[in-house]
DNA sequence: AAATGAACCTGTTTGC
DNA sequence: TGCAAACAGGTTCATT
């Protein structure tokens, strides 16, 4: 569900809540995550203030003034809001973190793939789940000839390099295939056969459909919710996911969905190469 | 070494 | 109508 716009979506949405908020102490009704929810590491946070929200990859940072940070990671079906805290809680609500203000963080996530931790800001970056992550698309350091020098004699498909976070980081299976289309190119094409100006035109246009997206709130499919409790709104601005059989916004032939390592890839035949 | 498939979960949609 | 299979935005581990 959430790839980067829509994390995105959700840290711009609670950092004005949350900074300058205390933590008070976090209420686990499930902590069968991705990984166990230990109250232990939640104890390291209580009373601190939240001093920054941030992200990277598709990971939620909260800082706070105990040198610790909030790791949260929303998997498919996460959800991460703020509520006064008499409301009913919501179906799959497996964390709330009170505030000093009345109102609490809440945690929902029916499948469960998402995740909690607390972790010592001085040992964030070299954290198991952080630490092989990729540069940021935006990253001005993340350029074409070091993806084509990357790439020279390789038969990986370049969709399956787009998902790999350990290349760039925070690209999901939504804006693979819309980055892939915009850029005109197959997602089933090997990696060392993408010459230097087509990767410059990927990356050109991932960064612009990573921005637009953003600035539409994001995607919501079925699930996600940005942190007010409303959808984003960039489905409908999808030219290939999710649109199976209807005809290329560009040339009229039918959008393909293939199979690539178990995950579904939308494509225009006319329009990719 | 690199790529695919399965696994982790629950809910919804699709097809017979 | 009912049931089973397929499928879902992510990540990681095991297996070719």
């Amino acid at each position: 569900m959430p790839e980067l716009p829509e994390v995105e979506t959700v840290r711009r949405g609670l950092a004005p809540l949350l900074i300058g908020r205390r933590l008070l102490r976090a209420q686990v009704a499930e902590r069968r995550l991705r990984e166990q929810v230990s109250l232990a590491e939640f104890r390291r946070v209580e009373g601190a203030t939240v001093v920054d929200v941030r992200r990277r990859s598709k990971y939620l940072l909260l800082d706070t003034s105990a040198g610790q940070t909030v790791l949260v990671h929303l998997g498919m079906t996460g959800q991460i809001w703020v509520a006064d805290h008499d409301r009913p809680p919501a179906p799959h609500q497996h964390v709330v973190i009170p505030l000093d203000d009345g109102r609490e963080i809440r945690f929902a996530d029916t499948r469960r793939f998402g995740l909690l931790r607390v972790v010592a800001e001085a040992r964030l970056s070299g954290h198991p789940l952080l630490r092989g992550l990729g540069p940021e698309p935006f990253d001005p350091a993340l350029s074409a000839a070091d993806l084509r020098s990357g790439s020279r004699g390789r038969r990986r498909p370049v969709k399956s390099l787009l998902l790999d976070t350990g290349t760039i980081a925070g690209i999901g299976n939504i804006y693979a295939c819309e980055a892939l289309f915009r850029a005109g190119i197959h997602p089933a094409r090997a990696v060392g056969r993408i010459r230097t100006d087509r990767w410059e035109r990927l990356l050109e246009e991932l960064r612009a459909v990573l921005t637009e997206a953003i600035r539409a709130g994001g995607t919501t499919l079925r699930d996600f919710l940005n942190a007010e409790g409303g959808p984003g709104y960039f489905r409908i601005r999808l030219r290939v996911y999710d649109r199976e059989g209807d005809p290329c916004g560009r040339c009229g032939r039918s959008i393909r969905r293939i199979v690539q390592a178990g995950r579904s890839t939308f494509y225009c035949a006319g329009c990719q190469r």
